[in-house]
DNA sequence: AATGAATGAGCTTTCATTCAT
DNA sequence: CATGAATGAAAGCTCATTCAT
């Protein structure tokens, strides 16, 4: 969805609560690395997953002692919380796709969501690491709750939008609607690429054939008019 | 949905990977105490999730000592898979909700989903300790996916169904079209009773305005014919 | 001193905050390792000094595991706790040095400063031991500041009681003379005990040499009439 | 007491064991950074005590690197010593307390203890520092031995020089005096000082009345002749 | 000299699992 | 069968000390 160019209000860190807490490194060295450390452990959690992780593994992957570690982060919460910082960008704000020069909500919502799941398979392996610590960290929670909620709330103003002009379902709250519906791209998009891959099984699924389902359940869900 | 009468096949091998191991027990005492011991960690997973829990705990929840868990269960997994067997029944075939005297599809559809999210909410705590635990246990991912699969493939019956009354957008894959919808059912009802119940904020969910709302955004987005 | 019969209030528990949280061994092997335990921390403490002993040394002492010292304490300071427990009754009440048939003030002082003495020489590398610890544990602070007091309160009676029977200086504040006093008993305690058998160049003290000095400068102190 | 003045004899070898093994910074910059370690570390070793004490923390509060420590002590031990022999003077050589114009044994004995007990006072922190360090480092037991035994022998020569000119009880070895009676002062300096003004409860100790009953105490002691 | 990151031995603590009674 | 103490491997974390810059 996301008619509307987003606001400034949705720059502002939904993530507060994840800064780390030791101070960063001042000289050049222990800039390099804190940075081998935050690759490392993405490397180990996308690998081992978050409790199958040792520090010492982490560690050992980033070629540096133990107590270096420590240097850097307080735990192994915290080491996750830098990798997630990093990946924030790209996980957050998938490139809008915004089409240019088209106002048809059709070709507009179809953009959004081949946009967000492109995001998503790029970070696949990051979001299933997500939805597990979310179960057991209750910070990780948090922070996927804020990042679920920047894309309903982004795509409730889609909606209200286009209730606005007409062309979809009045009868439909912007923000329950919202949710069910982003919901339902956000757990095609885990089970597809978080839990598709793994799978042995797996019907590798047709990356065309998921953007178009959903976008038009989505759309026929809002009562887009008289299309197909 | 579930417009069709269940079928025995559905019944049949879903949980298959869960069937315990052990014998069951001979004696009358022997099945008090293992009784005891999965009511007691069904308790205990409840309370604390399934990791934080400690055989310990269940063993005095039971009121047995620690060595009599290892006469009935081998480990933790084991137990859990006592416990999900013995609610298997009501949270796999929600009292189906069927609408007598109606084939109106809409109220076949909102019954079916009332009936859904009524065992959800039913089974909220164990709902989310399944979650919690598929992303740790391949076994219980694996059951949690047969779960999933059980809905959604009925849910595609109902669409197909549909769609051969002419009653549904033919243009729509079944089975895409129910793990879209269906995943959409499940993620809200994952949002307000597993998770909704633990946020102090939390918005409480209103039910009826749940079921109405992915009730009608599922007829929408089948294009159920001529309504509202 | 304590010329008067030891009271009741006396032998209210000053070690409150010493009592143990884990709950005592229910059987009898139980039992036994508790002991085993106890037995041994002491050993190692009194050989190694609180700092220095290692929970694992203290189990490997009494010849179990290292995870058992943890069935029956939750840290050192509890097995510390434990072991002065034990130990108490001999540190706190010296055979109470009451001379039969004689109301003569100068040998039932001198008979209090020998038990005192006797009882301190007995539990040397205890007091040595609590001193240590009370440099670094509020608790035990705590409790040799009771101890101590016990001492001092005890004494300050018996100085008035002499102070009423005319035979001490009246001047005197019971409670600061006997703070004086009793402390300058334990420091000499103190150091030909607990310091004075480390000490290679140590003149071992000659135990009724440090008695009959004690006693006189005591009785001289208390300004005792009419003697030598 | 001391009633002579002080010896050379007694200036010279007590502290021997602390003197510093590394040569004095040639630098000035050396010299600064020196002494602000010395400075930091006081400050830290007096608000954390010796044994929580980090290393870093003491660079920290000098604010330099943690490596520069090494540039002028090997460890903790050696800076200790560092801080207690720059504080040495004030506490071993108390003023003096010499009472101009009067041989008044008990006006002389009361000066001296003021003296030692405003001492005490003024360097509480550190004597605490010094009783707990005693208790872990056997440099600094030795080092607290000679700093006890220096007052004792001078108070022995008061002693023995009283009993020479009739004023003082006879029958007491004069140095078992001194170690009783030095003691006596000494713990309760340290009672009120060292850890009184640590204890919540603390009753705050009247300074003049300590001074004048351990005088009083002292005194009678001793036996002086025809006083009060 | 100064810097501050890197090192890793050393200790504590937890808990699934075993096993003697 | 039941009991509950015993076991010990496996982590986590700290901090004195070293060393490259």
């Amino acid at each position: 969805m996301d008619t509307t160019a987003p606001e400034d209000s949705e720059k502002a860190p939904p993530m507060a609560p994840l800064s780390s807490l030791r101070e960063p490194p001042t000289t050049k060295r222990g800039a390099r690395t804190r940075a081998a450390l935050v690759q490392a452990a993405r490397t180990v959690f996308e690998r081992d997953g978050y409790l199958d992780t040792r520090l010492v593994d982490i560690a050992k992957e980033a070629r540096c002692a133990t107590g270096s570690f420590y240097t850097y982060f307080t735990n192994k919460e915290e080491v996750l919380a830098a990798v997630l910082l990093e990946a924030q960008e790209d996980m957050l704000h998938p490139g809008v796709g915004r089409v240019q020069g088209t106002d048809d909500p059709y070709a507009v919502l179809e953009a959004s969501n081949r946009a967000y799941l492109e995001a998503y398979k790029r970070n696949a392996k990051l979001m299933r690491l997500l939805e597990q610590v979310a179960q057991v960290e209750p910070v990780f929670r948090e922070f996927r709750s804020r990042r679920a909620d920047a894309f309903i709330r982004r795509n409730a103003r889609g909606i209200a939008d286009l209730q606005a002009r007409g062309v979809a379902d009045r009868e439909l709250d912007p923000m329950m609607a919202s949710r069910a519906l982003s919901g339902m791209v956000s757990v095609m998009a885990y089970n597809a690429f978080a839990l598709g891959e793994r799978q042995e099984e797996g019907t590798p699924v047709d990356f065309e054939e998921l953007v178009s389902t959903v976008t038009r359940l989505w759309a026929n869900a809002l009562r887009f008019p008289g299309h197909r």
